[in-house]
DNA sequence: TCACCAAACTAACAAGCGTTAGTTTAATAT
DNA sequence: ATATTAAACTAACGCTTGTTAGTTTGGTGA
């Protein structure tokens, strides 16, 4: 664990920014502002507002890639496989609750990686996708429409950013527990 | 069903705008050429960029009060009244889909609306735990977290606009019905 | 035929944008 | 003490922003 830099601190600063307004609203004059210097200063740490945006967004996609790509190596049932990526989810978004917001709201402004952010996207929700209907093949998960499932669990996680700096006292795996009950157990007695 | 006028035709052309990147992002000069006028002509129709916003937004939004005040009013069972709330986002959505991207993404740049915006999100999701809540004091609903549920439920009920125009054959009536068997039902055996 | 008017236009405004160039400051290493 | 350097600064750039003022256009009703 590396100490944080100056252009750590600035992009962390960003992300939270970019949650409260989102990317194209907040001007550097207000990054700076919010950093206690004059905007020019900015660029003694980066290169340009875009790079800013890259940084947050492609490591936290890269994140998910990575820990997609481990789910589906391994030996788990399918159902226990939902419950690691809801467990992703939680865990990736309870470290960098600003930077998703980012993710989720201001990926259409990459310029130079949005190729690469959609291609690592698609890419992981074919797995997500395979997983529910590997699951269905299997008898583990009802015989449901596999979109509507992936989309339902998916876009819940998606959200969490919204959720999670709500809940102050947050033990993770309570929540990634809690949120696979409700999930993939439903609601219904 | 009055004809849509010019000024009617701005605002959906915006909310189109809008879905692809965001109020911020948009400028007068892009709806325009949309349009296919001058950004200077657009003020013979409206009167601010503020005011576009404002239009696609307040409208959904006393939509889903209304929705909301119906479902809370009526007798029926509350796993049933969760079914009809699930029903309203899909045909609100379905109807409006650029709009409910705006509502979403961009609710927080309204200046003037923003209080009152507030004030109906805020009651619409208190009615929507009341029901959760009585829904397991009834024993109809398991006795999970009622703010998971919710959370659960209303982020994947508010990305519908993601969602929908994807499928090009949609009958909203058949979306309802799998979508609240995936959210109260859950989706193992 | 002519007055009217909605709806387009051209031209321009002040303010704000991301960014660059060159300079000053203050701490560290020699 | 002196040289170096990271990180701040001031000043300004060219461009874009939302918006206004005043003008032209083309169709409708008297």
């Amino acid at each position: 664990m590396k100490q944080e830099t100056r252009k750590d601190e600035i992009i962390s600063t960003a992300a939270r920014l970019f949650k409260e307004k989102g990317y194209s609203a907040v001007t550097m004059r207000d990054l700076a502002t919010s950093m206690g210097i004059k905007a020019a200063s900015l660029y003694n740490h980066i290169n340009s507002k875009q790079e800013i945006l890259k940084a947050i967004i492609i490591s936290i996609a890269e994140e998910f890639t990575n820990g997609m790509s481990s789910i589906i190596q391994s030996e788990a049932s399918n159902i226990s496989k939902l419950n690691s990526i809801v467990a992703l989810h939680v865990n990736i978004t309870a470290n960098n609750t600003n930077g998703m917001a980012s993710l989720n709201n201001d990926w259409m402004h990459l310029e130079d990686q949005l190729d690469y952010y959609l291609q690592l996207r698609n890419e992981y929700e074919a797995s997500f996708l395979s997983i529910i209907k590997e699951g269905i093949s299997s008898s583990e998960i009802k015989n449901s429409n596999p979109e509507i499932i992936m989309f339902s669990m998916l876009t819940t996680l998606r959200s969490l950013y919204l959720w999670i700096p709500k809940k102050e006292d947050l033990n993770a795996n309570d929540l990634a527990n809690s949120l696979s009950e409700v999930l993939i157990g439903g609601i219904n007695i």
